[in-house]
Order: C-alpha cells, then structure tokens, then sequence
DNA sequence: CGGATGATACGACGATCATCGAACTTTGTG
DNA sequence: CACAAAGTTCGATGATCGTCGTATCATCCG
C-alpha cells in the first residue's frame, strides 16, 4: 500500500487539494517548494515540526496530487506538480501562494 | 456567541477559506450562491441534507467569511461575499468555482 | 391565541485529523 | 562491520469534523 508514484492528474481531487491546502503548516511547505527551484530533501522544509509530523504532511500532499517525490541517496526529494496542478485546476495554485505570506 | 455579523474583510483567514471550501456540500451551496444573484433562503440550497446539517455547513461558511446572513421573516437569507474574497484571495473564487462542475 | 414554517441549539455518533515519541529501515560512510 | 543520517511505521492522544434526530425558538398567518 501507500505507494509512492504520484497520482495521474486528471484524478487530482479539489476536495482533497483544498484540504490539503487549508494547513498552515502544509501551505508553508507548498510555498518553499514553491520558492526554490531546485529540489531539497523533505526534512529542509518546516524545521519547526517533527519528523513524523513532517512525513504525514508529505503524504497527505502527495496523495492529493500536489507534490511528486523520489529518493536521492538517504534523502527523499520533493517537487511541486504546478504544471498538474495549474492544467486541473487555473489559477488555484497562484491564488493561494500569492495571498498574503502564509496568511 | 455565535454572532451573526460579518467578520471583517481583512480577518478572513486563508485556512478558515480552504477548509470550508474542501468540502463538497458546502462547495456545492457556495456554486449555487454564486449563480443565483437574488438572495433566497437557506433551505433552498443542498435539498440532500438535513436542516441541521445546512445549518452547520452554513455556520462554517459564514465563519470563514464566504457568506453573509440577514433574516427576513421566518427566512433566513445569504449572500456569498464575492467582492471581500475576491479583494482578499484574488482569483481563488474563481479557480474553485471555475473547476470541473462540483469535482 | 394556535398552527405552521424556517431555522437554530443540543447532544451524540463514528470518522478523520494533527501531533508526538519510540522503534525500525534504508542508505551512505568511516 | 559499525555507526550516523534521513525517513517511515506504529500506536496513542486530544481535537475537530460531518452527519443526524429531537427539541426549541422565532416569525408569520388564520
């Protein structure tokens, strides 16, 4: 179970995007992904919260749809799917990041 | 408690926005209200569910900042509060109004 | 006044959630 | 091999959620 290719886009769930989203902690993530162009290790995001807490974030945002991920060595890298996310759903993405910072 | 003003525009909170827009009810009611320009009562919207259930998903709703409510005889009317939204989140509104009917 | 109507308040229920710590796995490095 | 580093898994806990039924309140109409 809990298999880590991502999900095809045309599955993508608002509902499950939106809950996604509706974290503050889950949005700050999306925002430095978001933000740096180059993909980081998992834990270089949200220093602020475990490392359990941080591995259920990532699923929660890969099982909607929002984030890609691989393995690098010992690290697990991230990428936002913002081409997915922007084809399924214009403009959401954009909305979202741009509100106020973490607002 | 559980007052029944408005919050204020630049109190809506993203998070407070995303939540109640995850879900497919209260999405449902907020399309609804947006197609419809004459305010009508709440029980018109949603039939699927019971009068408790409308009235908490309206309660969220109206929390979060999406929807005003005035009373008007035994009525009770809402107005999705586009123009602060939109002010606030420019752009959201549509992207999630503008998805794939209800998806 | 007495119904009828539209909506809220009040539990209550099972489900899900965010968070944590401790144990474990995997990978790289000495 | 042994150790360290990065993530995951596995409960567990307290909070919140969506839904419901019933009781209650407010307002209108006869």
């Amino acid at each position: 179970m809990t298999f880590d290719d991502p999900i095809d886009r045309g599955e993508i769930d608002l509902s499950a995007v939106l809950h996604a989203l509706s974290d503050p902690q889950r949005r700050q993530i999306v925002a430095e992904l978001a933000a740096s162009e180059l993909p980081r290790p998992c834990g270089s995001y949200a220093p602020a919260i475990t490392k359990s807490t941080r591995t259920h974030h990532f699923r929660v945002l890969r099982e909607a749809g929002l984030v890609e991920q691989w393995k690098e060595g010992t690290s697990k890298m991230s990428r936002l799917r913002r081409d997915d996310i922007d084809a399924r759903f214009p403009g959401l993405l954009d909305s979202v990041l741009g509100s106020t910072p973490v607002g």
